[in-house]
DNA sequence: GCAATTTCGTAGCAGGTGCAATGACCTTGT
DNA sequence: ACAAGGTCATTGCACCTGCTACGAAATTGC
């Protein structure tokens, strides 16, 4: 047995941004897990539906930058969801360069039944969590916005 | 152009599940990218690491338990970290379906320099965030403590 | 004691991700 | 007007992940 050199005291479990990616993990699984399930969905395409839902048409930029997602996976979700028939894209006649993407009626429908389900997630958490939820959103808040 | 049901209203910057995922990966990216330059370490292979350097030596079993991974993770983690050299495995010669992971000497030299760099990485989020921080972390004890 | 069940770790497979490069298009500067 | 440079979206590649099935070993129940 050769002699180890003193490690510094350090514990996983109370370092900030472990323990935020377990929180993210825990609270988006159950969701996750549903839509998945019932509607073949990914948090990816998750996320580009629900800016198209809140926004209407934009493009892939708009959505990378409003959606902490990276350009080729919002390409990549899009592309998903319009093999699924839940989106479309047009060209944007002003600059060739941008596309168009939006729900299409049966994107809107699955929607309409989503939607619903992710606000009663939040209204869940919200009342489990009880004060403690006003205390992590004040510490998000002050997270996020110096992000930028 | 047909009509659309209308959806309901949903703002995703609103949504506690998606602030989370953009805190974490936030406050995870530098020191991530720091370590993953420096020494070629993913995150799961951090965590192995980190959980070995705070509890000497443990099964896959274990580290799956404590670190919020699943076991292929780990176990996969663990393989690439053996073929850097930097743990190694046993048999246990109690039970032989469980081995015994801990860090080899060099394991340890690089442990040395990276705990350090983990803690300043916290100091300075507590620092930055003041007040903040200390509403962070309530809000993430009670989400945390409610997932066991 | 020994078959059935459970636990532990690994690996095959299909599909997802991150990065860098590409092609199409627009803008700028001269 | 047109070359150089920038922006937008996509894709090829290598790697990583998630799931499930598997073999080896231990435990349970009869």
């Amino acid at each position: 047995m050769t002699d180890t050199p003193p490690l510094p005291d350090f514990d996983l479990y109370g370092f900030t941004p472990y323990r935020l990616a377990v929180a993210a993990k825990h609270t988006s699984e159950q969701l996750a897990r549903q839509y998945r399930d019932r509607f073949g969905i990914s948090i990816p395409e998750w996320r580009v539906l629900v800016h198209l839902a809140h926004s209407g048409n934009t493009s892939v930029r708009d959505i990378e930058a409003r959606v902490a997602m990276e350009k080729y996976e919002v390409s990549r979700a899009a592309k998903r969801l319009r093999e699924a028939g839940l989106i479309e894209r047009k060209e944007n006649p002003e600059d060739r360069r941008l596309i168009i993407l939006s729900l299409t009626a049966d994107g809107q429908k699955m929607m309409a039944e989503l939607l619903p389900m992710a606000k009663a997630h939040q209204a869940e958490l919200e009342k489990r969590l009880g004060d403690a939820f006003k205390q992590l959103e004040a510490g998000l808040e002050a997270l996020l916005n110096e992000a930028k």
